[in-house]
DNA sequence: ACAGTTTCCCGTAAATGC
DNA sequence: TGCATTTACGGGAAACTG
């Protein structure tokens, strides 16, 4: 085998790397000297017993004779499956092999570089506070005139040519203007709050959410760790709790009209349009405070999620970003699988209700635990739309739905885990973990299930990209280098 | 190791075996003499990594101990496991040792002589054929009778009293008589074929399935093989047309009763008591026909029949004796797990119908092929009757019952297996084996579930028998000699 | 704490489907 | 016929349970 290893780190010294990467064709002249030296190989090995490596040479063939859909994936989890199986082998001999070293580098760095940046903003306290204390001194203005008002009604009518209740008319009248300007404030305000709110929504929050989103794709694959949700929890949380405030006070509002309206009044013709914009940003928070925390997974493959293997339970988390107490333990959700081809069911119990703590710090989430994908045959072979040609090719999605109820909104949530991979025994599992890895790497759709249908080439810098990226996943970061390739031949 | 091995061969060689076989005084000698030496062994072995001979002296010192409720049959378990293992070893090496050689050749022998005897009757035709021609010479002659009767009633009176016709009056009366005496002989016959089988039943007939039951027993240990049922078959098939034939025959005589009767006439009397006794028999030769032709046994252990797993398939084979081509198809039988104290449910199709043929030679019979056991958690624990303590001797049974409706009778039948042992995984088995030999091995009682509740001690020459039989189905009829012990140690 | 018992699930082999 | 996929189940380990 050594051939092969010593021929392939010369050729891999000797390029240009940063042509390479973008360089398609270079990519399958390399693919193509390898097939030749692994037939070579594979005549040679073929009385050997050493299965692994007759295995993995098996795999490596297929692959490049454009098997797989030409997903050069394969590779890496060949490369991660040797690792796993000789790490223990590699502490102790330490081979002396540096090639691709500085490819891994350079991508694992440039990433690493990208991806480690800060949640950039966070909100201390909700922003609908800042009106209250206009709202309350509106309903004082609006309760000290009443009480004046009312008592000058109560007069005899000889007493109200009196000099003084003439004064105390025009106190009034002028307290009434008062009122109606500070009516029109407390709108106006109110009007800016949620225009910010919305802002705030649309651009950094939502662009901040699709990041982690796009972060967790890649740790799931192997790259780097991504951070916790809990900032993001803090801002939705914060900003629900503000449009609830908002609504209040305009529910406020309201109040005061029905005890005290006059021409010109504001609140009748600005209300309701506020009050549904606050819906509407509600509705909206809501949908996407809901969240696959950590993604479908077997405990016992904690570094391959997204595949699952039927009739063995499986975890996924979700979770609600928005942390309030009175949602605590209302939040039924209910778990399904999305139908592909094949068709299956989730055994266990697939409703349950969110609550807190649950021993994570505190977040409103829960944890399915016992699940376990069951497939249902269906007797009229109605295979209709013929998707992949393999099932470790055949994206299914596992959706969640819920409903929640609070100071009067009813809002419908559903959100559906990354597409998952059925295999119905672990020796599917390399090719599933190939597909998992493709998927994500290639797309930040979090639910294209015909991805495979027409898959896109995956280039040779995403292949070293992901091969450092299980390297360093099964190695350990600080060891994040010496060549990777030895371990296939 | 070699020291216990040279010492137990020494001692075995040293003894009279005609008085040890008898005397478990000199059993109880050998059993503690053994235990200290085990004790030894593995304080010695406890460092090494051979787990196979740790697991084994383990399991020796808790029989030794009196453990396993001092059941022996746990080292004919633990040495034939041995010998499973090593049988290649065994062939290869052929290790010099031969001890134990005349122990167990004289108890094998001495069982085959005592087990292959052959069945000793056999019937080629129906009994009640015999009676059939005189049925009919019966009814030819009432029908002349009849006709030549009617014929004179139907003259005119005047024509009554020519010569002629006086002299046909007493022919028909000589007729009369002449069928008086037919009628009662023909009743008397029937009474004797009647006798005739039940003798054939109650006493070879019955015996014999006895016989067969308890070989059944011995093979399931292990023990020589035992033929099979057809001779059996053909003798209850044979007395079931028999009777049938006779209840056809009595049939006929009721119908030729209707027809002409007379004062003294023998049918009336004679017929329901005959018909009742044809009935009583057809319905013990049914009951006894309906057997359990193979015992449970999961298809992967054909060696250890009676130990059944959860969730495991296994296969069990019900025949009917009583081969009538009319009853193809029409036996529909239902399986169930009679309950001990945990409880027990069969998943797969437990109602089949029993048919001809079926590859087989052409026995009436059914065979369940994917039953699986599941055992039903009783929320309730109604641990109410202390069973044994150990699962692997809390014995179970599973019943067959079905119903056989023909020519206007119908039996219900009832039978069930030997007692099964349910374990929940493989490292049950070896105990769970050693339960069914002390079983089988000590009673002949089909389904004495309680057996454990207060098992009876095993004998030192029942235990050698068991080693003898277990050690021959292992290495072949032909090798059945060579040290045993030596596996052990 | 502990032993008997069950559950879990990988990995090989065989069966099945196509 | 051959390959893709599923089923079957032993065996080791972990979880459960009285």
């Amino acid at each position: 085998p050594m051939e092969i290893r010593h021929l392939l780190a010369q050729w891999i010294e000797s390029q240009d790397w940063e042509a390479a990467s973008n360089n398609e064709a270079m990519a399958t002249i390399l693919l193509q000297n390898l097939l030749i030296q692994v037939d070579e190989q594979l005549d040679r090995v073929s009385q050997e017993k050493n299965l692994l490596l007759i295995h993995n040479l098996k795999r490596t063939r297929k692959l490049l004779q454009g098997k797989y859909h030409g997903n050069p994936m394969h590779i890496a989890v060949i490369i991660s499956n040797c690792l796993r199986e000789e790490r223990r082998i590699l502490a102790a001999a330490s081979m002396p092999v540096q090639v691709m070293s500085h490819i891994s580098l350079i991508y694992s760095i440039s990433f690493l570089c990208h991806c480690e940046h800060q949640s950039n903003f966070s909100l201390s306290s909700p922003l609908g506070k800042m009106t209250d204390q206009d709202v309350k001194y509106l309903e004082d203005l609006q309760e000290e005139f009443d009480f004046r008002y009312k008592t000058i009604q109560s007069l005899e009518q000889s007493d109200k040519n009196s000099a003084l209740i003439k004064q105390e008319m025009l106190a009034l009248q002028a307290m009434l203007n008062t009122l109606d300007y500070k009516r029109k404030e407390v709108l106006s305000k109110i009007g800016r709050v949620i225009h910010e709110i919305d802002m705030l929504m649309s651009n950094m929050l939502t662009e901040e959410l699709l990041d982690w989103k796009r972060r967790q794709q890649i740790a799931c694959i192997g790259g780097p760790l991504h951070g916790g949700l809990d900032q993001l929890q803090n801002c939705f949380t914060l900003l629900a709790e503000s449009l609830f405030q908002v609504r209040r006070q305009l529910e406020k509002l309201d109040e005061l009209l029905t005890r005290l309206t006059y021409d010109g009044d504001p609140i009748p013709v600005q209300r309701p349009q506020l009050l549904e914009k606050v819906n509407f940003l509600l509705y909206n928070l809501f949908r996407n405070s809901f969240v696959v925390e950590r993604q479908p997974c077997m405990p016992t493959h904690p570094q391959r999620p997204m595949v699952l293997k039927t009739l063995i339970q499986f975890t996924v988390k979700l979770r609600l970003l928005i942390k309030l107490p009175e949602l605590n333990y209302q939040i039924r959700v209910k778990c399904n699988v999305l139908h592909s081809n094949r068709r299956f069911v989730l055994c266990g119990t697939h409703v349950k209700a969110m609550n807190m703590d649950e021993s994570a710090n505190g977040s409103l989430s829960v944890e399915f635990r016992h699940l376990q994908p069951k497939e249902m045959k269906s007797s009229a072979g109605s295979k209709g739309n013929e998707g992949p040609h393999m099932v470790t090719e055949e994206l299914h999605s596992i959706s969640f739905e819920t409903q929640v109820c609070l100071y009067g909104l009813t809002i419908n949530l559903e959100t559906s885990s990354l597409p998952v991979v059925m295999i119905s025994n672990v020796s599917q599992l390399p090719n599933a973990w190939a597909s998992i890895i493709w998927y994500n790497l290639s797309t930040n759709d979090p639910q294209n299930l015909s991805f495979f249908n027409n898959p896109p080439a995956a280039t040779l810098s995403q292949l070293l990209e992901v091969l450092s990226w299980q390297f360093s996943s099964y190695v350990g970061r600080g060891l994040n280098s010496d060549n990777v390739f030895c371990f296939v031949f």
